[in-house]
DNA sequence: CCTCATATACTTTTT
DNA sequence: GTATATGAGG
């Protein structure tokens, strides 16, 4: 527990001027333009520094840090530098370590906000009701928990109602909102019952020793305000408060950060209220559009230049931004001249969109795209919803294009890890009710709905945990059969696990082992046939070996419950295929931005729900994700896309409209889009030469192509938007048939690609009966299948 | 108590 | 189209 020995220092607080301030070397100051040296210098009072995508914004604040530490305004300890993440925080703790030289033991108080306030309850845990050994719950405990209150509370209705509480009581914490301060304009959330609710949610953490994400936060607002001599010592403790990502702080945050820099006014927020899109989660960009106010006399620092991308790039996404409302002002700028436009191009559909951009990346990584040889791991595809990464994995995997999806179900969200941790807390804490409900079943035991409750109502009634009232109800006899044979194991197996973790001799890795071993979890999924078993027994070790770098399952534990990130990066080169969000913070020289259409983006549910703030946050992440690209932004949409199995088609985005007609290349030829259908289907089915050959002329059809924002174009949307939904999947086939793509017959080999290879066993019309080597025998339309030979390069 | 069929509903995501 | 939850039936 390292910050306990903190607390060793605050008592000891050295006086500054005591410390030598003899002059020291700033070599980190060299590196730095007027804009970036100024909020590095500008040491005392508030600062904003407004740092715009690609300025070099951690450069300038962790060269700030190292002044602080360098002028001898601060000792590392004295700093408190948040941030929103794990990652965000360790490559700024790398940095300034790397500034500093080894001289300097790490920085304590650097780090996110959740985990910096873990630190500061567990010392003070008693003052909101808290023992220090808390636990911290997430989102899947949070949403159990819930829908145990709702149950209890007679509310049964819908199905996503935990959910939906759980979201509505986030939000009142993300607010700062305490049960008791919840405003009477909310009373009316979840039937009347929502404070109720809350009320009883905060009670239920409490009796379990336990606190979920929001209250890490809130928990130490209330303390800050009740107790001010705990924070007069924060607020002389932390001399110096650097915000990383303001413009994501939420009010919960905001409040927070000024109380503890209410006193020096020491403060110094890093944030870019263009690139704010967290929103929906209960981020405030008021806070950065206020900061001036909230803290007169604020020096505020513009970071324009950019050293990441082109200047068409920067125009471009200048031009999208500028349609905002209520900025700040930037404007980006950048010392380079040479660059691509941004391309634009229109596909006929979303299959299309993938195969196009699955060919222009193999044609990068060939160098024929009048753009310079491209790694694959210099590409990433940035979408705006993840269910639109499946087009390009299923595309990529049937050419063999290797790529990587970032983002998703992390590791230790797995269903495998969770109910392994389960296990993991149980040993350390018995009284873990949630964990303990979560395994008691798990393997299946025989102990279901009936046998649960009974459990419940003996802890109830002595006052227990669920494993003391197992222990109870087992020895009253009050369960029998097949079960109660179970649970006495399970009972017996807890209690040896408990004793082998409190034993110090104990290596907790072969504890572990045992655990899983001795629960029956391994057997259960060793004897599972699904195809995902194996990859689950899999992750399963992967856990296991994570555990050797801690000192034991405690310490394991309590770093898996802030840190929820998964860096297992394996194998050669990858295209990476992620969010937009996801993308925040990173920076690739080819960008793929597809599926620029109104309605998946921006998404028309953040218009309907926020109306105008929505869309404006909408185009906050078209900018975002613009200014991913250092070489080539390339966007996209598509005429038609299914859209939950149902075919939709779209106009392309409002935003594809605000991109500045001078820094854009419109792929598209004329007509592709909207006006004739047919040069859509050619250009489906036309062979990969040709296609590629015409593609890789990029500068030639750019040229012809110049219809862009021109009547025509108007008139291509217009009339897209009276077309019928159903007309242009028939046209397709039309195309696709008259084509003749090459006929099978009987014997042949042939290649689906969802169904892999195959061979025909006979015709029927124009449908093949086909018995596929892995996905058996199905009648497929024919044009869906190409010959074996050719699998390997027909654009299917 | 478990398995299967049916219904229903779907952004974005860190801690 | 898919995941998930609920209900009926084994």
């Amino acid at each position: 527990m390292d910050d306990f020995d903190e607390s060793e220092a605050f008592e000891g607080a050295v006086s500054l001027s005591n410390r030598a301030m003899a002059a020291r070397p700033t070599p980190y100051l060299d590196g730095l333009n007027p804009a970036q040296r100024e909020a590095v210098e500008t040491l005392d009072g508030p600062v904003l520094m407004l740092a715009g995508a690609g300025t070099g914004k951690t450069k300038a604040l962790t060269a700030r840090i190292a002044h602080l530490m360098v002028q001898g305004r601060a000792r590392p300890n004295e700093i408190l530098a948040v941030t929103f993440t794990n990652k965000a925080a360790r490559e700024m703790k790398g940095r300034v370590a790397a500034l500093m030289g080894e001289t300097v033991e790490g920085m304590p108080w650097l780090g996110t906000f959740h985990a910096i306030c873990v630190k500061l309850l567990r010392r003070h845990a008693e003052l909101v009701g808290l023992k220090s050994n808390f636990t911290i719950l997430d989102t899947d405990d949070q949403q159990r928990l819930m829908k145990q209150l709702i149950v209890a509370e007679n509310i049964d209705e819908k199905r996503w109602m935990p959910r939906q509480l759980a979201g509505i009581i986030d939000g009142w914490k993300n607010r700062a909102w305490t049960p008791d301060k919840v405003p009477a304009s909310e009373a009316s959330a979840f039937d009347n019952r929502g404070t109720e609710l809350y009320d009883y949610y905060q009670q239920r953490l409490r009796s379990l020793n336990a606190v979920d994400f929001g209250d890490l936060l809130l928990h130490m607002l209330t303390i800050f305000r009740t107790h001010e001599d705990v924070l007069a010592q924060y607020q002389r403790w932390f001399r110096y408060v650097l915000v990383d990502e303001y413009q994501d702080t939420n009010v919960a945050q905001y409040m927070w950060l000024r109380l503890l820099a209410q006193g020096h006014r020491n403060i110094c927020c890093v944030g870019d209220d263009d690139q704010s899109i967290y929103g929906w989660r209960g981020a405030e960009v008021g806070n950065i559009l206020r900061f001036e106010k909230d803290f007169p006399g604020a020096r505020v620092v513009r970071l324009e230049q950019n050293y990441r991308s082109t200047p068409h790039i920067l125009a471009a996404a200048g031009g999208v931004i500028d349609a905002n409302e209520g900025r700040l002002g930037k404007t980006l700028w950048t010392a380079e001249e040479e660059g691509h436009k941004v391309r634009l191009i229109g596909h006929w559909d979303g299959d299309e969109e993938a195969r196009w951009i699955g060919e222009e990346i193999e044609a990068m990584g060939r160098g024929t795209r009048g753009v310079r040889e491209t790694g694959l791991d210099e590409i990433a595809i940035l979408v705006r919803a993840s269910h639109q990464m499946r087009a390009f994995e299923d595309r990529f995997l049937t050419i063999g294009l290797p790529y990587r999806v970032i983002g998703g179900p992390r590791f230790y969200e797995r269903m495998e890890i969770r109910d392994a941790m389960a296990y993991f807390r149980l040993a350390v804490s018995p009284d873990d009710d949630l964990a303990f409900e979560r395994v008691v079943n798990t393997p299946k035991r025989g102990l279901g709905d009936k046998a649960r409750q009974k459990i419940q109502v003996t802890a109830r009634e002595n006052g227990a945990s669920l494993l003391d009232g197992a222990r109870i109800l087992l020895a009253d006899k009050g369960l029998g059969g097949k079960g109660a044979a179970e649970l006495r194991v399970l009972v017996d197996a807890v209690a040896r696990w408990a004793h082998g973790a409190r034993d110090q001799e104990q290596n907790h890795v072969d504890l572990a082992e045992q655990i899983l071993e001795e629960s029956g979890y391994t057997a259960m999924w060793q004897a599972d046939r699904t195809p995902e078993a194996p990859g689950r027994l899999e992750n399963l070790k992967e856990l296991v070996k994570a555990l050797d770098g801690f000192e034991n399952l405690q310490g394991f534990l309590e770093h898996v419950a802030l840190i929820m990130d998964n860096e297992t990066e394996t194998g050669g080169p990858k295209v990476s295929i992620m969010t937009l969000h996801a993308a925040k913070g990173l920076e690739f020289p080819a960008v793929f931005l597809p599926g620029w259409e109104d309605g998946l983006f921006p998404s028309q549910r953040s218009m309907d729900e926020q109306g105008l703030k929505g869309l404006e946050e909408e185009r906050r992440l078209a900018y975002v994700g613009i200014t991913r690209a250092e070489e080539v932004a390339t966007i996209s949409f598509a005429a038609n896309r299914r859209v939950y199995g149902q075919w939709q088609s779209a106009l392309p985005s409002r935003f594809v409209d605000e991109l500045p007609e001078a820094h854009v290349d419109v792929l598209t030829p004329p007509g592709l889009y909207g006006g004739g259908y047919g040069a859509a289907g050619m250009a489906a089915s036309a062979s990969p030469q040709i296609m590629a050959n015409q593609a890789s002329d990029l500068h030639d059809r750019a040229s012809r192509a110049d219809v862009y924002n021109s009547p025509g174009w108007r008139r291509m949307q217009s009339r897209a938007r009276s077309r019928p939904v159903s007309q242009p999947r028939e046209t397709k086939a039309m195309v696709v048939d008259a084509e003749a793509v090459s006929p099978h017959d009987a014997g042949d080999r042939v290649f689906h690609t969802k169904f892999g290879y195959g061979t025909v066993e006979g015709l029927e019309g124009d449908k093949l009966e086909i018995a596929f080597d892995k996905a058996g025998t199905k009648k497929v339309v024919g044009r869906f299948v190409v010959a074996a030979d050719e699998a390997g390069d027909v654009p299917f």
